[in-house]
DNA sequence: TTGCAAATGCAAATTATTTGCAATAATATA
DNA sequence: TATATTATTGCAAATAATTTGCATTTGCAA
Protein backbone atom coordinates (compact mmCIF):
# COMPACT_ATOMS: atom_id res chain seq x y z
CA UNK A 1 0.00 0.00 0.00
CA UNK A 2 2.02 3.24 -1.23
CA UNK A 3 -0.62 6.10 -2.01
CA UNK A 4 -3.35 6.63 0.96
CA UNK A 5 -4.78 9.74 -0.86
CA UNK A 6 -7.27 10.19 -3.24
CA UNK A 7 -8.69 13.50 -2.81
CA UNK A 8 -8.51 14.78 -6.45
CA UNK A 9 -10.04 11.60 -7.80
CA UNK A 10 -13.04 11.34 -5.56
CA UNK A 11 -13.73 15.16 -5.50
CA UNK A 12 -14.16 15.18 -8.62
CA UNK A 13 -17.05 12.53 -8.30
CA UNK A 14 -18.55 15.18 -5.92
CA UNK A 15 -17.46 12.56 -3.01
CA UNK A 16 -15.22 14.32 -0.03
CA UNK A 17 -12.12 12.68 0.60
CA UNK A 18 -12.09 10.69 4.18
CA UNK A 19 -9.88 7.99 5.29
CA UNK A 20 -12.16 5.33 5.21
CA UNK A 21 -12.81 6.01 1.53
CA UNK A 22 -9.05 6.25 0.79
CA UNK A 23 -8.40 2.88 2.58
CA UNK A 24 -11.07 1.50 0.15
CA UNK A 25 -9.95 2.89 -2.59
CA UNK A 26 -6.41 1.18 -2.18
CA UNK A 27 -7.97 -1.96 -0.99
CA UNK A 28 -9.72 -2.12 -4.31
CA UNK A 29 -6.60 -1.26 -6.37
CA UNK A 30 -4.61 -4.08 -4.73
CA UNK A 31 -7.08 -7.27 -4.86
CA UNK A 32 -7.18 -9.34 -7.73
CA UNK A 33 -10.25 -10.75 -7.65
CA UNK A 34 -13.42 -9.67 -6.49
CA UNK A 35 -14.02 -9.38 -2.99
CA UNK A 36 -17.60 -9.03 -0.46
CA UNK A 37 -18.67 -6.00 1.46
CA UNK A 38 -16.96 -8.07 4.75
CA UNK A 39 -13.63 -9.11 2.96
CA UNK A 40 -12.55 -5.51 2.47
CA UNK A 41 -13.80 -4.41 6.13
CA UNK A 42 -11.45 -7.23 7.27
CA UNK A 43 -8.72 -5.98 5.02
CA UNK A 44 -9.59 -2.64 6.54
CA UNK A 45 -9.37 -3.40 10.31
CA UNK A 46 -6.07 -4.75 9.36
CA UNK A 47 -4.62 -1.47 8.51
CA UNK A 48 -4.38 1.27 11.89
CA UNK A 49 -7.59 3.34 10.15
CA UNK A 50 -10.94 1.97 11.46
CA UNK A 51 -13.53 1.50 9.37
CA UNK A 52 -17.53 0.48 10.23
CA UNK A 53 -18.69 -2.52 8.19
CA UNK A 54 -22.35 -0.57 7.60
CA UNK A 55 -19.37 2.35 6.48
CA UNK A 56 -17.87 -0.02 4.02
CA UNK A 57 -21.37 -0.97 2.48
CA UNK A 58 -22.07 2.90 2.10
CA UNK A 59 -18.79 3.58 0.46
CA UNK A 60 -19.31 0.51 -2.08
CA UNK A 61 -22.74 1.68 -2.85
CA UNK A 62 -21.44 4.96 -3.77
CA UNK A 63 -18.63 4.11 -5.51
CA UNK A 64 -20.85 1.42 -7.81
CA UNK A 65 -23.33 4.04 -8.21
CA UNK A 66 -20.51 6.44 -9.68
CA UNK A 67 -19.16 3.39 -11.69
CA UNK A 68 -15.82 3.18 -9.62
CA UNK A 69 -16.63 -0.01 -8.90
CA UNK A 70 -18.07 -3.16 -10.67
CA UNK A 71 -21.11 -5.05 -8.13
CA UNK A 72 -21.45 -8.59 -9.37
CA UNK A 73 -23.34 -11.74 -7.66
CA UNK A 74 -23.18 -14.92 -8.64
CA UNK A 75 -26.12 -17.20 -8.27
CA UNK A 76 -26.66 -17.13 -4.44
CA UNK A 77 -23.77 -15.51 -2.93
CA UNK A 78 -22.92 -12.28 -1.49
CA UNK A 79 -22.01 -9.33 -4.21
CA UNK A 80 -18.64 -8.79 -4.55
CA UNK A 81 -17.25 -5.92 -5.29
CA UNK A 82 -14.28 -4.71 -7.57
CA UNK A 83 -12.66 -2.00 -9.46
CA UNK A 84 -14.88 -0.98 -12.47
CA UNK A 85 -12.80 -2.78 -15.61
CA UNK A 86 -11.63 -0.15 -18.16
CA UNK A 87 -12.24 -2.42 -20.69
CA UNK A 88 -15.38 -4.89 -21.04
CA UNK A 89 -14.90 -8.36 -20.35
CA UNK A 90 -16.10 -11.41 -18.29
CA UNK A 91 -15.42 -14.05 -15.80
CA UNK A 92 -14.50 -17.99 -15.82
CA UNK A 93 -15.01 -18.64 -12.47
CA UNK A 94 -13.97 -22.20 -10.49
CA UNK A 95 -17.08 -23.78 -8.98
CA UNK A 96 -14.54 -25.51 -6.69
CA UNK A 97 -12.31 -23.17 -5.65
CA UNK A 98 -13.83 -20.09 -6.57
CA UNK A 99 -11.18 -18.27 -8.44
CA UNK A 100 -11.97 -15.93 -11.21
CA UNK A 101 -10.58 -15.49 -14.03
CA UNK A 102 -11.31 -12.63 -16.51
CA UNK A 103 -11.20 -13.20 -19.90
CA UNK A 104 -11.18 -10.34 -22.78
CA UNK A 105 -13.03 -10.80 -26.07
CA UNK A 106 -16.59 -10.97 -26.74
CA UNK A 107 -18.20 -13.61 -28.19
CA UNK A 108 -21.65 -11.86 -28.57
CA UNK A 109 -21.73 -8.53 -30.75
CA UNK A 110 -22.85 -10.70 -33.77
CA UNK A 111 -25.08 -12.43 -31.73
CA UNK A 112 -26.68 -9.42 -30.23
CA UNK A 113 -27.45 -8.32 -33.80
CA UNK A 114 -29.04 -10.81 -34.38
CA UNK A 115 -31.54 -10.98 -31.82
CA UNK A 116 -32.26 -7.83 -31.46
CA UNK A 117 -34.00 -8.67 -35.15
CA UNK A 118 -35.51 -10.92 -34.08
CA UNK A 119 -36.99 -9.84 -31.27
CA UNK A 120 -37.51 -5.74 -31.64
CA UNK A 121 -35.55 -5.21 -28.20
CA UNK A 122 -32.80 -3.06 -27.97
CA UNK A 123 -30.12 -4.82 -25.97
CA UNK A 124 -27.92 -2.06 -24.18
CA UNK A 125 -25.72 -4.67 -22.50
CA UNK A 126 -25.59 -8.36 -21.24
CA UNK A 127 -24.05 -10.59 -18.77
CA UNK A 128 -21.94 -13.58 -18.88
CA UNK A 129 -19.81 -15.89 -16.90
CA UNK A 130 -18.13 -19.11 -17.45
CA UNK A 131 -18.30 -22.22 -14.78
CA UNK A 132 -15.90 -25.07 -14.31
CA UNK A 133 -13.05 -26.08 -12.83
CA UNK A 134 -9.49 -24.72 -13.19
CA UNK A 135 -6.76 -27.13 -13.54
CA UNK A 136 -5.61 -27.68 -9.90
CA UNK A 137 -9.06 -28.38 -9.10
CA UNK A 138 -9.62 -30.79 -11.62
CA UNK A 139 -6.60 -32.63 -10.29
CA UNK A 140 -7.84 -32.87 -6.98
CA UNK A 141 -11.10 -34.16 -8.16
CA UNK A 142 -9.76 -36.64 -10.23
CA UNK A 143 -7.95 -37.82 -7.27
CA UNK A 144 -11.14 -39.02 -5.25
CA UNK B 1 -55.83 -24.98 -13.95
CA UNK B 2 -56.77 -28.51 -14.85
CA UNK B 3 -54.96 -31.56 -13.34
CA UNK B 4 -53.70 -31.55 -10.06
CA UNK B 5 -52.17 -34.99 -9.48
CA UNK B 6 -48.77 -35.55 -10.10
CA UNK B 7 -48.58 -38.92 -8.13
CA UNK B 8 -46.67 -40.75 -10.60
CA UNK B 9 -44.40 -38.21 -11.51
CA UNK B 10 -42.98 -36.67 -8.03
CA UNK B 11 -42.71 -40.82 -6.90
CA UNK B 12 -40.40 -41.28 -9.84
CA UNK B 13 -37.95 -38.53 -8.11
CA UNK B 14 -38.48 -40.45 -4.94
CA UNK B 15 -41.06 -38.07 -3.79
CA UNK B 16 -44.37 -38.18 -2.06
CA UNK B 17 -47.20 -36.70 -3.95
CA UNK B 18 -48.59 -33.95 -1.64
CA UNK B 19 -51.48 -31.31 -2.33
CA UNK B 20 -48.58 -28.53 -2.00
CA UNK B 21 -46.60 -30.20 -4.28
CA UNK B 22 -49.04 -30.82 -6.97
CA UNK B 23 -50.41 -27.40 -6.76
CA UNK B 24 -46.69 -26.02 -6.74
CA UNK B 25 -46.43 -28.06 -9.82
CA UNK B 26 -49.26 -27.00 -11.42
CA UNK B 27 -48.49 -22.79 -10.62
CA UNK B 28 -45.18 -23.49 -12.55
CA UNK B 29 -46.60 -25.15 -15.46
CA UNK B 30 -49.28 -22.53 -16.01
CA UNK B 31 -46.69 -19.06 -15.74
CA UNK B 32 -44.71 -18.25 -18.14
CA UNK B 33 -41.94 -16.09 -16.69
CA UNK B 34 -39.67 -17.20 -13.71
CA UNK B 35 -41.39 -16.21 -10.46
CA UNK B 36 -40.13 -15.79 -6.60
CA UNK B 37 -40.83 -18.17 -4.18
CA UNK B 38 -43.29 -15.51 -2.41
CA UNK B 39 -45.40 -14.84 -6.07
CA UNK B 40 -45.35 -18.76 -5.85
CA UNK B 41 -47.06 -18.76 -2.43
CA UNK B 42 -49.14 -15.75 -3.11
CA UNK B 43 -50.62 -18.00 -5.83
CA UNK B 44 -51.26 -20.88 -4.16
CA UNK B 45 -52.72 -19.32 -1.32
CA UNK B 46 -55.55 -18.07 -3.86
CA UNK B 47 -56.41 -21.74 -4.37
CA UNK B 48 -58.19 -23.88 -1.70
CA UNK B 49 -55.10 -25.79 -0.32
CA UNK B 50 -53.58 -23.92 1.83
CA UNK B 51 -49.48 -23.82 1.81
CA UNK B 52 -46.69 -22.44 4.12
CA UNK B 53 -44.37 -20.11 2.72
CA UNK B 54 -41.98 -22.42 4.28
CA UNK B 55 -43.24 -25.37 2.63
CA UNK B 56 -43.35 -23.49 -0.64
CA UNK B 57 -39.23 -22.78 0.03
CA UNK B 58 -38.74 -26.46 0.75
CA UNK B 59 -40.49 -27.63 -2.00
CA UNK B 60 -38.71 -25.33 -4.61
CA UNK B 61 -35.44 -26.51 -3.07
CA UNK B 62 -36.27 -30.20 -3.38
CA UNK B 63 -37.80 -29.60 -7.17
CA UNK B 64 -34.39 -27.51 -7.77
CA UNK B 65 -32.36 -30.45 -6.89
CA UNK B 66 -33.70 -32.52 -8.75
CA UNK B 67 -33.92 -30.29 -12.12
CA UNK B 68 -37.44 -30.38 -11.88
CA UNK B 69 -36.90 -26.09 -11.40
CA UNK B 70 -34.44 -23.54 -12.40
CA UNK B 71 -33.48 -21.77 -9.52
CA UNK B 72 -32.06 -18.52 -10.77
CA UNK B 73 -31.18 -14.92 -9.38
CA UNK B 74 -30.79 -11.70 -11.03
CA UNK B 75 -28.34 -9.16 -9.97
CA UNK B 76 -29.47 -8.30 -6.90
CA UNK B 77 -32.89 -9.62 -6.36
CA UNK B 78 -34.63 -12.59 -5.34
CA UNK B 79 -34.35 -15.69 -6.24
CA UNK B 80 -36.51 -16.80 -9.01
CA UNK B 81 -38.05 -20.21 -10.32
CA UNK B 82 -39.31 -22.02 -13.23
CA UNK B 83 -39.47 -25.36 -14.71
CA UNK B 84 -36.40 -26.50 -15.75
CA UNK B 85 -36.18 -25.99 -19.82
CA UNK B 86 -35.89 -28.77 -21.84
CA UNK B 87 -33.78 -26.98 -24.06
CA UNK B 88 -30.97 -24.67 -23.37
CA UNK B 89 -31.84 -21.41 -23.56
CA UNK B 90 -31.12 -17.98 -22.50
CA UNK B 91 -33.02 -15.11 -20.97
CA UNK B 92 -33.41 -11.76 -22.67
CA UNK B 93 -35.08 -8.96 -20.31
CA UNK B 94 -36.25 -5.51 -20.63
CA UNK B 95 -34.99 -3.34 -17.58
CA UNK B 96 -38.37 -1.37 -17.39
CA UNK B 97 -40.63 -3.57 -17.25
CA UNK B 98 -39.26 -6.73 -16.20
CA UNK B 99 -40.24 -9.13 -19.55
CA UNK B 100 -38.55 -12.01 -19.89
CA UNK B 101 -37.63 -13.11 -23.81
CA UNK B 102 -36.61 -16.68 -24.08
CA UNK B 103 -34.03 -17.28 -26.89
CA UNK B 104 -33.01 -20.55 -27.98
CA UNK B 105 -29.95 -21.07 -29.70
CA UNK B 106 -26.40 -20.84 -27.79
CA UNK B 107 -23.39 -18.28 -29.27
CA UNK B 108 -21.04 -20.22 -27.01
CA UNK B 109 -20.01 -23.27 -27.81
CA UNK B 110 -17.11 -22.07 -30.08
CA UNK B 111 -15.86 -19.59 -27.69
CA UNK B 112 -16.10 -22.08 -24.92
CA UNK B 113 -12.99 -24.49 -26.12
CA UNK B 114 -11.12 -21.39 -27.32
CA UNK B 115 -11.48 -20.36 -23.52
CA UNK B 116 -11.13 -23.66 -22.35
CA UNK B 117 -7.69 -24.15 -24.49
CA UNK B 118 -6.48 -20.75 -23.52
CA UNK B 119 -7.36 -21.27 -19.64
CA UNK B 120 -6.64 -24.62 -18.99
CA UNK B 121 -10.30 -24.74 -17.08
CA UNK B 122 -12.52 -27.06 -18.21
CA UNK B 123 -16.04 -25.72 -18.45
CA UNK B 124 -19.16 -26.52 -17.69
CA UNK B 125 -21.96 -24.73 -17.85
CA UNK B 126 -22.35 -20.51 -18.31
CA UNK B 127 -24.56 -18.13 -17.62
CA UNK B 128 -25.60 -15.56 -20.18
CA UNK B 129 -28.17 -12.51 -20.18
CA UNK B 130 -28.85 -9.64 -22.47
CA UNK B 131 -30.61 -7.04 -21.23
CA UNK B 132 -32.37 -4.38 -23.27
CA UNK B 133 -35.51 -2.32 -24.03
CA UNK B 134 -38.75 -4.20 -25.35
CA UNK B 135 -40.04 -2.13 -28.08
CA UNK B 136 -43.40 -1.15 -26.45
CA UNK B 137 -40.93 0.30 -23.39
CA UNK B 138 -38.59 1.74 -25.83
CA UNK B 139 -41.69 3.30 -26.85
CA UNK B 140 -42.23 4.65 -23.92
CA UNK B 141 -38.87 6.10 -23.35
CA UNK B 142 -38.78 7.84 -26.39
CA UNK B 143 -41.86 9.62 -25.76
CA UNK B 144 -40.41 11.35 -22.46
C1' DT C 1 -11.76 29.97 11.43
C1' DT C 2 -16.15 28.96 11.20
C1' DG C 3 -20.43 26.90 9.45
C1' DC C 4 -22.76 23.47 7.18
C1' DA C 5 -23.51 19.57 4.52
C1' DA C 6 -21.71 15.13 3.98
C1' DA C 7 -19.89 11.10 6.09
C1' DT C 8 -19.40 8.02 9.91
C1' DG C 9 -20.28 4.77 13.95
C1' DC C 10 -23.32 2.26 16.41
C1' DA C 11 -27.37 -0.15 17.26
C1' DA C 12 -31.51 -1.54 15.61
C1' DA C 13 -34.43 -2.76 11.56
C1' DT C 14 -35.32 -5.23 7.37
C1' DT C 15 -35.57 -8.95 4.16
C1' DA C 16 -34.93 -13.28 2.12
C1' DT C 17 -34.21 -17.65 3.37
C1' DT C 18 -33.42 -21.51 6.60
C1' DT C 19 -34.10 -24.46 10.58
C1' DG C 20 -35.93 -27.09 14.87
C1' DC C 21 -39.50 -29.46 16.39
C1' DA C 22 -43.91 -31.34 17.14
C1' DA C 23 -47.98 -32.61 14.44
C1' DT C 24 -49.76 -34.60 10.19
C1' DA C 25 -50.07 -37.11 5.97
C1' DA C 26 -48.47 -40.41 2.37
C1' DT C 27 -46.95 -44.83 1.15
C1' DA C 28 -45.55 -49.66 1.96
C1' DT C 29 -46.78 -53.87 3.85
C1' DA C 30 -49.01 -57.02 7.05
C1' DT D 1 -58.20 -52.41 5.49
C1' DA D 2 -55.41 -51.29 9.51
C1' DT D 3 -50.83 -50.16 10.98
C1' DA D 4 -46.13 -48.90 10.95
C1' DT D 5 -42.65 -46.14 9.02
C1' DT D 6 -41.00 -42.13 7.20
C1' DA D 7 -41.38 -37.99 4.69
C1' DT D 8 -43.58 -33.73 4.74
C1' DT D 9 -45.71 -29.84 6.73
C1' DG D 10 -46.83 -25.68 9.76
C1' DC D 11 -45.38 -22.56 12.86
C1' DA D 12 -42.29 -19.81 15.24
C1' DA D 13 -37.82 -18.65 15.85
C1' DA D 14 -33.02 -18.23 13.94
C1' DT D 15 -29.73 -16.61 10.44
C1' DA D 16 -27.27 -13.79 7.47
C1' DA D 17 -26.62 -10.02 4.36
C1' DT D 18 -27.65 -5.58 3.86
C1' DT D 19 -29.87 -1.22 5.10
C1' DT D 20 -31.40 2.55 8.00
C1' DG D 21 -32.12 6.18 11.88
C1' DC D 22 -29.93 9.16 14.51
C1' DA D 23 -26.50 11.47 17.12
C1' DT D 24 -21.69 12.74 16.43
C1' DT D 25 -17.73 13.83 13.75
C1' DT D 26 -15.32 15.38 9.72
C1' DG D 27 -14.03 17.65 5.35
C1' DC D 28 -14.02 21.62 2.89
C1' DA D 29 -15.71 26.09 0.98
C1' DA D 30 -16.25 30.68 2.18
MN1 LIG E 1 -19.45 -9.43 -23.61
MN1 LIG F 1 -25.72 -20.96 -23.84
ZN1 LIG G 1 -10.39 -24.13 -8.67
ZN1 LIG H 1 -40.26 -3.60 -21.39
Amino acid sequence: MEELNYKEYLNKYGMKSTKQRNLLLNILKNIKIPHTAEQIYLKARKSDALVNLSTVYRILEKFTEKKITLRTSFMDEKCVYSLFPTTHQHQLICLRCKKVILIGGCPLKEFEKTVEKQTDFSIVNHRLELYGYCRDCQKIIAAN
